[in-house]
DNA sequence: TATTGTTATACTCTATAACTATA
DNA sequence: TATAGTTATAGAGTATAACAATA
């Protein structure tokens, strides 16, 4: 490590958050820009499969939540991917207000394809970046995901 | 420099895409959801703002490409902006057909009334990174930045 | 009464297609 | 003919408000 040039706590350089902000809002707009047309399932959607796979059995007001959007919001999406046979839900036995959903088989596969799909341009952009650069961007990632979930 | 880990040129970790995008998409929303109610201008219109800060007055077709949105919805972002007395607009004295746009001493003032603003929830979060995250993310900042204008 | 989820409705931002005016 | 911009229209995704069912 070099001498550190670094601010003290509390003094933040204040064009960082307006570079920061303008960059992730302009990489999310180009990103939908590159969707590829094959992918049928709205990105919203493809997420909440992501935390199904992950998580399991999750209550719908739990899924609004992770994705930060109103309950209506969530049980558009969730019927969007009961039509297409991505999910199943059931009410909870514990407490019948409550609608537990799942992936179903066909879920799984579908949450891959779109994987793949949606990741391609994407991959090809980093694949041309240094070693070095796709290193920071994953640690960057993190960060951003942290910064996400922060109150 | 410790010894590389790094993968050879092509081996580019497969997670890294769809880490990167959806911590992006994520922040992006949590972005749109955050901003301050105060902001009476949609936040594409702000960044014209920016750009006509940053590079005087441009074409209307110049914008339109540069914030890679149809020219239609570049003619309501601007009609909007200057209903709020924020840029001025002109032919070109040169060809008739092209329409140049400025910024107006007011769409200035609004600028920066809106950087502030919209800065400030990211801007909290940022301080409480630590000064070496907040370098990192400010080079990732950069990088993400390239990657949106690449072919 | 409070909570979970749904229905009904409206808003924001974007796109495509068709048109006007200028070159 | 081709290009810059506009108008008209539609679609995707979200929100708020009002409601139903369960606790």
């Amino acid at each position: 490590m070099t001498r550190t040039l670094e601010r003290r706590s509390g003094e933040v350089d204040p064009g960082l958050a307006s570079q920061l902000r303008l960059s992730i809002r302009r990489l999310s707009r180009r990103l939908a820009i590159e969707r590829d047309p094959r992918e049928s399932l709205p990105v919203n959607a493809v997420a909440v499969l992501g935390l199904l796979h992950r998580r399991g059995e999750v209550a719908l007001s739990e899924l609004s939540a992770h994705e930060r959007v109103q309950p209506p919001t969530m049980t558009r999406i969730v019927r969007c991917l009961e039509d297409a046979d991505c999910v199943v839900r059931r009410p909870s036995p514990s407490d019948g207000r409550v609608t537990l959903v799942s992936l179903s088989p066909r879920g799984r596969d579908r949450l891959l394809l779109h994987r793949q799909l949606g990741d391609a341009w994407l991959s090809q952009r980093l694949a041309e970046l240094a070693p070095e650069e796709r290193d920071l961007l994953s640690r960057a990632a993190e960060l951003l995901e942290a910064l996400s979930h922060r109150d």
